[in-house]
DNA sequence: TATGCCATGTAACAGGTTACATGATTTT
DNA sequence: AAAATCATGTAACCTGTTACATGGCATA
């Protein structure tokens, strides 16, 4: 149950919402984890009926209310003690990996659209991910210091994006000479 | 639910029992995807229930019985028409990348070891795949084209690592540089 | 007028993990 | 003597997903 560290070592950040936690999952540490709004606030509030979060009502103008959660002493600790428990390996479970494997049995148009979509998402990704690190590079020393480690993470996500798209461009190359050839045989 | 589609995709390369599935899941696809032995039995069941595979009893000398299965065509129609829809995206959650997000309340030297544990673990399993790797170079060039797909998802899997490797090595260099400085610190 | 953003939640269900259970043979 | 490999399963529990629910404001 690593969801809660995560959320812990966001509020360490800075205070959030649940709302605002969704937002990052879905954007930046979205990469190496990602929850759904449903399970974060389920989460926020057994956190809090923990005593290892806090929270304040916001009112806003103009907007719902939200509200602001932060990270108590207690939740501290969790996360120190945590921190030094060894992590579980990740699972992955990728379809669309399952799908190149079992290609042969599949529709190559329809394998090659489907291949260029998640190339699209991965893009924009990537430049989100550039984003990031641009901004990063603007802090001052003190501030990339302080930041080193988010850093890290991000970097984390920048490669493996990275890879992922070399990897992509060449089973793009491969499906794209597959179907030219086939076309070739039918007209000739 | 796709550990169904990745169990058809892996008796379509060739029959087997449940155990065989599971060692599978546990080294060569298990990068892509992954399922304990619980899973696969269980799903096993179902897909025979749904006259997707069939087996037969097995008897072996001087080991237990084995149920050996293989796809029906009932299957490879699942299987195709599943091709066609669009595959879920990967949800990735890595508890050490939450780690390393929040490294900076983390005991480092903690955190060095376990970054190198890791390292250790996915030197392993490159160096499995670069066996593979070898091993469908070695196949003649038609073998070379039947198992085009298969390399494919593999290669994915050796991008994903070495990009990986390449991350850890980053991070490992800047907390041993870290661990450094406050020695000298320490000494001083 | 419709879509998207902000903001928080509940409930049913599906999927996945951990613990338990057994037992022979082979390797260290 | 202990650990690993082969081989298959059940049951309880935890986690995660999908569907449902609401509603104002801003933008296209």
């Amino acid at each position: 149950m690593s969801l809660r560290h995560a959320i812990l070592v966001l509020l360490d950040e800075h205070d959030a919402s649940g709302y605002d936690l969704a937002r990052e999952f879905a954007r930046g540490i979205g990469h190496v984890w990602n929850a759904t709004h449903q399970q974060i606030y389920l989460e926020l509030g057994r956190l809090s009926d923990d005593g290892l979060v806090e929270y304040r009502h916001v009112a806003q103008n103009g907007r719902p209310d939200k509200k602001l959660y932060w990270i108590t002493d207690a939740g501290y600790r969790e996360l120190e003690a945590w921190m030094d428990e060894p992590a579980p390996k990740p699972r992955l479970r990728d379809a669309l990996m399952i799908k190149i494997a079992g290609g042969h049995l599949a529709d190559k148009e329809q394998l090659l659209r489907e291949l260029r979509e998640q190339m699209a998402d991965h893009e924009e990704t990537m430049a989100t991910f550039r984003r990031m690190e641009e901004a990063y590079n603007k802090l001052s020393p003190r501030e990339q210091e302080n930041k080193r480690f988010e850093w890290l993470a991000l970097r984390r996500g920048l490669l493996d994006e990275e890879s992922w798209m070399t990897w992509a461009r060449e089973v793009e190359a491969e499906l794209v000479e597959g179907l030219d050839t086939r076309e070739q045989n039918q007209s000739a």
